[in-house]
RNA sequence: GGAGGAGUUCCCGAGUGGCCAAAGGGGGCAGACUGUAAAUCUGUUGCGUCUCGCUUCGGUGGUUCGAAUCCACCCUCCUCCA
């Protein structure tokens, strides 16, 4: 099966320029292709998972994958997708960002002797003199089609500041600029930069006489059609000090059972035929497609070894007995302690369990608490120090936040 | 630059002097049911030393016994005109 065929099977490709071309060029190894980051964060997130295995599995197909950080276009803010406008970053978080971010793009692609090219576009945006700017490509871009634009269409009723509007030209630009000096031919990236892709291609048309692709993913959505990777606490993380390990099993292990398929196809390595076999699957048994997906998700973002403890010590949680060794655990120190014990509600404070000492009290009452495996029902029990030594106390905040803590 | 309008708790959105920690909905959390799923039903959803107190309705001052609500100035956004 050809690498495109396999995009395709799995679901990935969204929108193309030219199906035939770019076949053409990803089979044979002959694409030098980019997708942007924009550094918002100090760490990638699942939405960029996505991107990073598209990449990837380019990558071994022979092509060559240029990961483009968003330097200069994150002090603009792409508005495709935002009801509001962000808030604008300081140079130096930007530089941060840029650096974290290449440290863990390196964990999916091959950086070594040139396999793989890691640029940051404020080394050109930020040269561009403004009037030089429009003589040479601002009479390219007609203000009527960008506005037609579906990512700008959204904006008009909200208001788009001219800030915010010239993303576009500025992500055509660095494709321009890219297909210039390092023989970038394709970009690719989410469903949602399609209008700013094509910018760029009839940019280099317009400019160049020359054809250069672009090709979207599908967005990865959950059947509720939200964004896959946001939990009300925010993005789900790859950095293992922002999201753990078991967290990050934990997001894919709950997923909902409309989902599980489409992640398997397009996040995980698994060959097609296997998943095919887990497509028959139904009710109950596709808890054992969950368990894969976050397996081997887990392996692939952090390592084998990660996954294999995540997964232990879920297998161990939800199905009695209790492996404590790799659950979230909180240390406590005799400071923690009043008079040799703490309460419930100041443990599960302390433990992050509850963001106050009210939510936790609400929590105990509603019954959801347990510690060691027995419902605590009584808001002012305490336990003292030598029933947190040694094992120390699991905790249990509903059905399957578990939480052990521990005195030092 | 001119004329209007708006800013309320996680979000949307009521409230226009005391009965307001603030209706309703969404979302979240918990309980029941289940398969660590979905749907459904129930409870809950500012904080604390919790029959009481404290902080919160864009910001800062003011009027008042009492302000989300009235006044002044400022900030931000929207609409129409230029």
């Amino acid at each position: 099966m050809t690498i495109y065929d396999e995009l395709k099977a799995r679901g990935l490709v969204a929108q193309v320029t030219d199906e035939e071309e770019i076949k053409e060029l990803i089979n044979n190894g002959k694409a030098t292709f980019y997708i942007g980051f924009d550094p918002t964060a100090d760490s990638l997130h699942v939405g960029h998972f996505m991107a990073l295995m598209l990449m990837r599995r380019l990558q071994k197909a022979g092509n060559r994958p240029i990961a483009l950080i968003g330097g200069g276009t994150g002090m603009v803010g792409d508005p495709s997708g935002r009801s509001d406008m962000r808030s604008m970053m300081t140079v130096e978080t930007i530089q941060h960002n840029c650096e974290c971010f290449r440290k863990q793009m390196s964990k999916f692609i091959d950086f070594s002797e040139g396999k793989a090219l890691m640029l940051n576009n404020a080394d050109w945006l930020m040269k561009l003199n403004y009037v030089e700017l429009l003589r040479e490509v601002g009479a390219c871009f007609s203000v009527n089609n960008m506005l037609r634009a579906e990512c700008y269409k959204q904006r008009m009723e909200k208001g788009l500041s001219f800030l915010e509007f010239n993303y576009m030209i500025m992500q055509s630009y660095d494709f321009y600029h890219m297909f210039q000096t390092v023989g970038c031919n394709l970009q690719c990236g989410g469903d949602d930069q399609w209008s700013n892709m094509l910018g760029g291609t009839e940019l280099i048309r317009r400019k160049l006489g020359k054809d250069a692709y672009a090709m979207t993913i599908t967005l990865l959505l959950t059947s509720e059609g939200k964004k896959m990777g946001k939990t009300q606490k925010g993005a789900v993380w790859l950095d293992p000090a922002k999201t753990t390990p078991y967290e990050f099993y934990q997001y894919w292990r709950n997923i909902g059972d409309a989902d599980v398929l489409k992640c398997l196809r397009m996040l995980t390595d698994l060959p097609l035929e296997q998943i095919d076999e887990m497509d028959k699957w139904e009710g109950a048994q596709l808890n054992t497609a969950k368990e894969i997906l976050a397996y081997e998700l887990t392996k692939l973002v952090h390592s084998e070894e990660e996954a294999m403890k995540a997964q232990d010590a879920a297998r161990a949680l939800f199905s009695q007995g209790g492996d404590k060794a790799n659950m979230p655990t909180t240390t406590l120190t005799a400071d923690d302690l009043a008079d040799g014990s703490v309460t419930v509600l100041d443990l599960m404070l302390k433990c992050g369990l509850a963001p106050s000492k009210k939510e936790a009290r609400r929590l105990v009452e509603q019954g959801g608490v347990e510690a060691d495996g027995v419902k605590v029902t009584d808001i002012t029990r305490t336990f003292a120090a030598d029933e947190l030594s040694g094992e120390g106390i699991i905790l249990k905040k509903g059905k399957k936040v578990y939480h052990r803590a521990l005195l030092s």
